[in-house]
DNA sequence: TTAGGGTTAG
């Protein structure tokens, strides 16, 4: 019975790590006991325990005195079955009183670990009560984690909680860095992880969309010699996906298939997904062969991918033909393509300007019980809004706001544009100002949006005022933020001004656009300052940039006007090497000042340029 | 027992 109690209580609680000096060890070889021997022995320490549990539970500061109001050398505070007892107990109440106690213990007795099993359900509690922070405190601070199964199922568990890790930013980083350092090889703890481990702080990597996580724990993984398995290379293939190198995640499957192992059709609908995204369809295919070859049949998603790849504005409206075709083709085969597949279909419809198309699937949709959501409103309102019926958007927007579904930035952000678009800027601007009432956020896109709504209709210093206010509330600008300003200030003539917003688009690490500086260009020709204009165009050349056609002709009539015909020759030069040719009323501009002037013997450009002319 | 998909400017 009392070696029973020794070997494992009821909690679980194995006998206490002794060093060969610890205090207790001394204590009971002194008296000649090593060990509970009776069971009047075992009964003292769960007294003991049981009044150390209600002191640390029930007064504040416990620390100062508890061994003041239990004897060790006769209570049995200091016994490792008493420790572990009160470390159970505590843990299951109220662990962050266990840690207190526990850490209490590491500060008084240098030499003191606890055992594994009490180090365990500590560890285990915090897990539960999802104390992380306290959890990697414990870890930190002592040797609690002496041995690895206490490990694996604390990153297990912390892996699992993504509600916690997306709270806490810092929780997969302290679990990296504290794997990182017992896996050093300076380390004594060198068995590694289990592979469920491994793969779970992969996983968790993924779902909180840290790439440079999952390298780190991935490099660990391989070189403490855990073989990966095939969820470790869907997770690979996922993390090649996220970072846009959908090759080499490719190159993982190719690797794992010709060794008959295919990876979870999860992983491989967002390979078929980032392939589709960049137009590689020839790659698309290849892999839905693959997957229905390997006995993994492409499910909903992975249609999905493909179709929102095809349906993609950039490459083209064939490529929306293809996508109805195959989202036609699955209905056909039995798959029932769920409010998302519509969504996504109505969308490359109303980009490709098929309005009547789109209206027909919404009502299908409808018809099969299937109500639309906010981004199906978002993406008919947008359609309508780029096709001019700004009318039917508001309809469909008062619509949407009548069932219920909220407003976001999103939805605002698409009506400020069709309204901007169609010139009411007034409108727009309500819509604007009423979003902060209704706690909807302003983000980039919106003042992006407005501020090019002001520019088109020459509102300058109304855009510049919103490009202050955005930097106030400090959304970084982005080159479609500056764009339309410089582009509006050099079309006034404010060539100044906008010089002074391309320095500070600069020294933002933004690169402008070739059209504005084609727009610099032009500005400096609008006030007469055609050499700064010629200055500019040589930079650009410099830069490998191609400048418009209209801009080098407005250059050329510029130089012209002024007189300064050796420099409009010059240009003119320039632009028969790019392959432009010059607009006829520059033509003649040009001729007209050549003639007026004898002293200009430039018989190979005038050749050139009266040939063009004929 | 579950994962993974869709909307706004340029």
């Amino acid at each position: 019975m009392s070696g029973a109690l020794l070997r494992s209580n009821k909690y679980g609680c194995g006998p206490f790590h002794l060093a060969g000096n610890s205090f207790w060890f001394r204590l009971f070889s002194s008296s000649g006991i090593s060990e509970v021997q009776n069971e009047q022995e075992a009964a003292l320490i769960q007294s003991t325990a049981s009044k150390v549990c209600e002191t640390i539970r029930r007064r504040p500061r416990w620390e100062g005195f508890l061994l003041s109001l239990f004897n060790p050398s006769s209570s049995g505070i200091l016994h490792p079955t008493c420790i572990s007892l009160v470390i159970c107990r505590l843990s299951d109440s109220n662990p962050l009183l266990a840690l207190r106690y526990y850490l209490w213990l590491t500060s008084s007795f240098s030499d003191f670990t606890l055992d594994p099993p009490a180090a365990a359900s500590l560890l285990s509690a915090l897990a539960r009560s999802r104390a992380w922070r306290a959890a990697f405190h414990a870890i930190r601070s002592t040797k609690i984690l002496a041995d690895i199964s206490i490990f694996n199922s604390f990153v297990v568990q912390l892996c699992s909680d993504i509600r916690s890790i997306h709270r806490d930013k810092n929780l997969l980083d302290n679990l990296c860095h504290v794997l990182e350092g017992h896996f050093h090889p300076t380390s004594c703890l060198h068995t590694s992880l289990s592979l469920v481990s491994w793969n779970s702080t992969l996983s968790a990597s993924l779902k909180a969309e840290r790439i440079d996580l999952f390298q780190r724990f991935y490099a660990m993984m391989i070189e403490s010699g855990t073989a990966p398995d095939a969820p470790t290379a869907g997770y690979l293939i996922r993390a090649f996906c996220r970072e846009c190198r959908p090759m080499e995640a490719y190159h993982v499957l190719r690797d794992l298939s010709r060794n008959g192992i295919i990876p979870d059709v999860v992983s491989l609908t967002e390979l078929v997904a980032s392939f589709a995204k960049v137009g590689n369809f020839g790659k698309v295919s290849e892999i839905l062969h693959l997957m229905i070859a390997g006995g993994c049949s492409p499910d909903l998603f992975t249609y999905q991918g493909v179709i929102h790849g095809l349906c993609n504005v950039a490459s083209g409206e064939t490529m929306v033909d293809e996508g109805f075709r195959i989202f036609c083709e699955i209905k056909v085969r039995g798959y029932a393509p769920d409010v998302v597949t519509y969504t996504t279909m109505i969308d490359g419809l109303c980009k490709s300007g098929r309005m009547d198309d789109a209206c027909l699937l919404w009502s299908e949709m409808i018809a099969k019980g299937m109500q639309p959501n906010s981004y199906t409103y978002n993406a008919i309102i947008n359609g309508y809004c780029k096709s001019g019926d700004l009318e039917k958007a508001q309809k469909l927007y008062d619509e949407m706001l009548s069932k219920g579904l909220e407003e976001s930035t999103v939805s605002c952000n698409t009506m400020i544009a069709g309204m901007c678009v169609k010139g009411m800027l007034a409108e727009a601007i309500k819509l604007f100002d009423t979003m902060p009432k209704k706690g909807i956020e302003h983000d980039l896109i919106t003042f992006n949006t407005l501020i090019q709504g002001l520019c088109k209709v020459s509102r300058t210093s109304d855009a510049i005022e919103l490009y202050l206010r955005m930097a106030a509330l400090g959304i970084r600008p982005s080159v479609s933020t500056y764009t339309p300003l410089i582009q509006v200030l050099c079309e006034e003539g404010q060539v100044t001004d906008a010089m002074e917003l391309l320095k500070l688009m600069e020294a933002e690490g933004l690169e402008p656009l070739v059209c504005t500086n084609d727009c610099i260009i032009k500005g400096f020709c609008r006030i007469g300052k055609a050499e700064e204009g010629m200055a500019w165009l040589s930079k650009m050349l410099h830069s490998n940039l191609k400048p418009r056609s209209e801009t080098v002709n407005k250059l050329v009539e510029c130089l012209s006007s002024l007189g300064l015909v050796d420099d409009a020759l010059q240009v003119v030069n320039v632009m028969f090497g790019i392959g432009y040719s010059l607009g006829s009323s520059v033509c003649h501009l040009i001729i007209s000042k050549l003639c007026g002037n004898a002293s200009y013997q430039t018989g190979h450009v005038l050749n050139e340029i009266i040939l063009m002319e004929t």
